[in-house]
DNA sequence: ACTGATAGAAATGTCGGACATTATTGTCAG
DNA sequence: CTGACAATAATGTCCGACATTTCTATCAGT
């Protein structure tokens, strides 16, 4: 049978992998709400696989954490709770601080200063704190390009897995102006951190940064 | 068909779980060596499963990160070089260094005060400096109980995916008396600052630890 | 009407076979 | 000895079947 020709040029070149970033999209997009049951024949006659491909989609989704998978009760979408979350806000604070002193400690060589530079002053603007969208898609790109500056490839990782699956458009209502006016200061002080070769320091305001958005993710309503 | 009745009480409900225990198994007793191949076809005439459950074992087991698996070109016991070897030492570095800080805070709370002190005198007495096997036995229990100190599960399990899959017998040999005494010291240094409640230098002290570990295991020959 | 047992339906776990696709190997002409 | 090419091996995917387990709706009894 001829092979989905759909995945032009896409790095998926596994049915299964098509399948689970199809899934993973939905359940990001809010198609598929957390504690939702996904059930093998319905996601079938919704997509171009087979049981085995599916079920070898579920394995890799939940290794990502993002659905859990039940001895003869199958798959749902992750729900999360509130001790879930501030596990998982601890977690950050760890690795990311981490992160944050890495590439405090690596940052001669890299030529990323121009690039933290660039950040700084997005960061200074007016739009992350008038725009809560433009806050957010300035944030993401921040703390990955830390990440990246780190030069672990195993903590880039392991962070990718730790990001909220499902809450985030719920932890957005949450910054409101005065949110975004600390969190951007924030930015900006572990920015110059980095920039300024001190790790201790860009460590522990990472970590000050990553436990505030911690604090504030438990505000999230409608969690178990 | 009749399902093996093998796994008498045992929490592997799953075939798949029972094989992919089995080939962790190998795997860390050295029968399956780094970078071999683990052909289905193989596998199948050894275990008592399907393909289908094989390679449900495989993802497992690629979740863990005890095996690699490649597109077209199947399974293969995952193989370290010592790039990985350090990212993976830094990770531990992080992640354990924050939970004897977390230990510290909770001390109070938890009456494991007991099983520190009990800890203190095992690394205080010669068996752990005479013998390399005592030394491992008690040393993997040590760090593990630290970290179900810090209360969470999510840096248990992450913590949990770091270990070195097969290189534990050529690490041991690196231990000779002399890095012996300076881990045991080492030990006794942490779990005084847990005892004392002082995160911050438990988390100092535990990081150097760990650090010197990783050092140490740049000396395991035969990495790729 | 409510509760609990029970039979039926629904969904998952596992198996075996089949075939397409791709990687590996071995052979042969040059 | 090298490169093209055919043969082999191994994986990726699909299909159908059945056992096992969970879920559900019906029904008897208090």
């Amino acid at each position: 049978m001829k092979l989905r020709e759909s995945n032009q040029a896409d790095g998926l070149r596994k049915a299964a992998d098509v399948a689970a970033a199809e899934i993973r999209r939905q359940i990001q997009e809010g198609f598929l709400a957390p504690g939702q049951r996904l059930i093998e024949a319905e996601l079938i006659g919704q997509l171009p696989v087979s049981r085995s491909t599916l079920r070898e989609a579920f394995l890799k989704l939940a290794a990502d954490g993002l659905i859990e998978l039940q001895h003869q009760r199958g798959a749902c979408v992750r729900r999360m709770t509130r001790a879930d979350l501030a596990e998982l806000f601890q977690m950050r604070e760890c690795l990311e601080g981490y992160a944050a002193a890495l590439a405090a400690q690596r940052i001669k060589q890299h030529s990323s200063r121009v690039w933290l530079l660039e950040a700084r002053a997005v960061w200074l603007a007016d739009d992350v704190l008038d725009n809560e969208l433009t806050h957010m898609e300035n944030n993401v790109p921040l703390h990955d390009g830390i990440v990246a500056m780190a030069g672990n490839k195993r903590l880039q990782s392991a962070l990718k897995l730790l990001e909220l699956p499902g809450y985030r458009l719920q932890f957005l209502r949450l910054l409101d102006r005065a949110q975004r006016t600390v969190s951007a200061r924030q930015h900006i002080d572990i920015i110059d951190a980095v920039l300024a070769g001190k790790p201790v320091q860009a460590e522990k305001l990472m970590r000050a940064h990553v436990r505030r958005a911690g604090e504030l993710a438990q505000l999230i309503p409608g969690l178990a």
